[in-house]
DNA sequence: GTAACTGCAAAATATTTGCATCCTT
DNA sequence: AAGGATGCAAATATTTTGCAGTTAC
């Protein structure tokens, strides 16, 4: 777990702090995407301003990213490995937001079809978000 | 122009006002998506909470919706005509983000493609949105 | 030792709530 | 006239910035 860490800040040329390992290990034990709140509670022993640099940081060097989301929340969730070495930031897989327990998932196995845009549009990233009652709500 | 504000009012059953007329006619010269801070500067005569209150009650009439951004922003747009009459809300088209000048397009003539989920989670609502650079922009 | 990172304080922004007044029906 | 909508003031919440002290390399 610490070993993940560490190799992970390294490729990132980043250093390696106490800080940062706490926050991608709540990344990596989590089974959403996270809100800047929740990893405020999660890692309570750090201060907000630190999470909100951190955050942005791991951001900037493609080690997280966000997800649009329909409310006005941000989320938060680990990019996959090629995403890191891919220099610019591509999710292939849909993401859900459940409105009943607001957690948002990622659905690994549900990739994103292929669009075609008007010309003269130039395409970086793609997303799709689905709203709905997740699997765990419904039973 | 007028007319059409205070008919859709009519059809959603909200009174007529001043503030919530100006707010519609914004949305529709708008061509793009708008942040509250857009309508904030073009709808100045009226106090910020009242701006808040109206998108807030259009919302939850279904006269405007949502857009996901994966930026921190939320941007509101007039949700289409077969839109406010359904009930609940889908746009069927994709939305478009563009990097450069910020803002965020309707491709009306691109459609979200469907997409099927795994067992046991219901869709509401699906949202596809593509950043990039815009027409205009590449120019 | 140096550069980068963190915590604290405080500023700047954004959002929500309560209440008295005004407007729509 | 009655209920709802607005504006103002103020309370909360969120995000950003500056700076001094601390830590990683």
């Amino acid at each position: 777990m610490g070993a993940q860490t560490e190799f992970i800040l390294k490729t990132s040329s980043l250093s390696i702090t106490s800080s940062r390992k706490k926050i991608l290990e709540i990344f990596l034990s989590a089974s959403t995407a996270l809100a800047h709140q929740d990893i405020e509670k999660l890692a309570e022993q750090y201060d907000r301003v630190t999470i909100y640099r951190t955050l942005q940081t791991f951001l900037d060097r493609g080690i997280i990213h966000t997800i649009p989301t329909t409310d006005n929340t941000i989320k938060y969730a680990l990019c996959s490995d090629d995403c890191i070495t891919s220099g610019h930031h591509h999710d292939n897989h849909v993401h859900f937001l459940c409105d009943q327990c607001g957690r948002t998932l990622c659905l690994d196995d549900v990739s994103i079809p292929a669009i075609t845009l008007p010309k003269g549009y130039s395409m970086k990233e793609i997303n799709m978000v689905v709203n709905g009652i997740c699997k765990t709500c419904m039973e």
